[in-house]
RNA sequence: GGCGCGGUGGCAGAGUGGCCAUGCAGAGGACUGCAAAUCCUUGAACGUCGGUUCGAUUCCGGCCCGCGCCUCCA
């Protein structure tokens, strides 16, 4: 069979549009994504980004030989800094605790690890000398003034920069005509964004040439991406709502401080999580964390909830989609479990139903697309598992069962055994022992076996009743929680 | 005010200039002591008004509705 060739198509930001992926070293690609800041624990729209990227390292891993993934965590800010005020918890108690969390969360949801995790506390000194650079380069300036409000802020004068607002398509005119905000006395436009700013002896602080501060929101991120990916690479993620002011900023800091370099060539960026048809956002109040919803459901329902959707597209977040995606989870299970206890076979990868399947991912992260084949191929496994004699003995379901595992590994789901996952006590499902639901199931068959149907129906209405599900099969019965 | 996104069957949600999404739910049938699961069959959609076209849900324009960014936010 004919390969067709794989290419992978990204939306970039920059462009609006589907462009191919061209990266700048086939032999290792480099991606950023903008991590959490840890003051508190994750939202399901933090997550999004979490899983949405970890699809796509997946993905890059598969189609290129070496990939590099960083994801910051953000453990000096502002919102810190306040929370530490609110509750007289110690900064550094707080982005600890916080930041273990995350990766509790992040590991329950089935994503990778990053292989890089810079912390912006540890990177000060690379954050200095790019704020150094701007300022030789004329591209920022600090406002010295001891004793005036404002003395030890150094900030980037966007009027030096003239394609500002590329990415965000925004002039600097328009953003100042729209702007909500009072202007600061120490900047000279009002415009500029803060690179570094002074700290009282109360709050973090790092000695710098202008005193002692902290640096501002954006400058974490170019820093750190130029040391461990350089000052070109390729694939630069995030939510939606961080292309203004953000990652508009970064890219100003980057390329302004390396003349030349073109920063992040392709931008990422998914869509909001919704709730009631509003933006779940920590300054709305309407959020629920991926804690509790992990109380809920499975973090493996919940990473498949997120990826029905397409990532650039809005999310509703509701009960039903993650009881629809519970189902379908339980589909493939069933299908894995129908190919019986066979050793899985790795696929080739030029049969159809794969190609069918990387040629969605690969066009722009059709998760949606990609589920689709997928519940087809299970659908292939049950129509399978229905023939009978000689063609039901030609059907290799080791090979069936390789497939699907491999297509649902792509989205890091289908990551347990079919038993486990049906058998299991997970969030969301009872809790009766196994020993208890074994005995129950013995007695009803003794019952069904002397014809006394009122009394085996009435077990079953039992075991409904501490949610155990039965299936009566030929080969007897079998049992699944939900 | 400026910039931008979206409106698809009962629900969720892809996609396409002419034929199929997919899943759940629904209807009928097979199987089953009854169920569950599975199989077979099946109905159902593209906000609105115009334009382009042999043909538009898909391209273009107006309108209506919803949402977002311009300020901390994934």
């Amino acid at each position: 069979m004919a390969r067709a060739p794989l290419t992978l198509k990204l939306h970039n930001t920059l462009t609006r549009q589907k462009d191919v992926f061209r990266p700048v070293d086939p032999k290792h690609v480099r991606m950023y994504v903008c991590g959490p800041t840890v003051y508190d624990f994750a939202h399901i729209g933090n997550a999004r980004p979490v899983i949405v990227f970890d699809v796509l390292y997946r993905l890059l891993k598969r189609l290129y030989p070496k990939v590099t993934y960083v994801r910051n965590i953000t453990d000096v800010d502002d919102k810190i800094i306040a929370a530490a005020k609110e509750s007289g918890e110690p900064i550094g108690s707080i982005t600890k605790r916080t930041e273990q969390a995350f990766h509790e969360d992040a590991k329950a949801l089935g994503a990778l690890d990053p292989d890089v995790e810079p912390r912006a506390t540890e990177h000060i000194p690379e954050m200095i000398r790019m704020i150094e650079a701007l300022i030789e380069k004329g591209h920022a300036y600090a406002y010295m003034a001891e004793g005036h409000a404002g003395d030890g802020h150094v900030l980037f004068s966007v009027p030096s920069m003239p394609t500002y607002g590329r990415l965000s398509r925004h002039s600097r005119d328009e953003l100042i005509a729209g702007a909500r905000v009072e202007v600061a006395p120490y900047k000279k436009d009002p415009a500029d964004f803060v690179l570094w700013k002074p700290s009282t002896p109360d709050l973090p602080g790092w000695d710098s040439p202008w005193g002692r501060g902290r640096p501002g929101w954006h400058i974490e991120c170019s820093a750190m991406s130029e040391k461990y990916l350089g000052s070109t690479f390729d694939i630069h993620g995030g939510g939606l709502d961080l292309i203004f002011p953000h990652h508009e900023n970064e890219i100003a800091q980057s390329t302004c401080a390396r003349p030349g370099e073109t920063f992040a060539r392709v931008w990422v960026h998914n869509g909001y999580l919704m709730v009631n048809g509003e933006k779940m956002s920590k300054s709305l109040g309407n959020f629920f964390t991926v804690r509790d919803l992990l109380q809920k459901a499975p973090g493996e329902v919940i990473r498949f909830a997120m990826l029905a959707t397409h990532y650039r597209q809005p999310l509703n977040w509701t009960d039903d989609a993650l009881k629809q995606a519970r189902s379908i989870l339980d589909r493939w299970y069933r299908a894995i479990a129908l190919c019986g206890p066979v050793a899985p076979i790795a696929p080739a990868l030029d049969v159809e139903a794969i190609q069918a399947f990387l040629a969605a991912l690969t066009d722009d992260l059709n998760t949606s697309q990609a589920i689709a084949e997928i519940n087809k191929h299970a659908d292939m496994i049950f129509h399978a598992a229905d023939l009978t004699g000689i063609t039901k003995k030609m059907v290799n379901f080791d090979t069936l069962k390789g497939r699907l595992l491999f297509m649902g590994n792509m989205l890091g789901v289908l990551r347990q055994d079919a038993d486990a996952w049906f058998k299991g006590v997970s969030a969301g499902s009872g809790t009766a022992g196994e020993a208890e639901i074994e005995a129950l199931i013995q007695k009803r068959n003794d019952a069904r076996k002397a014809k006394d149907f009122k009394e085996a129906d009435r077990l079953r209405a039992e075991l409904v009743a501490k949610g155990v599900t039965l299936e009566d099969g030929p080969k007897g019965t079998t049992w699944r929680r939900g």
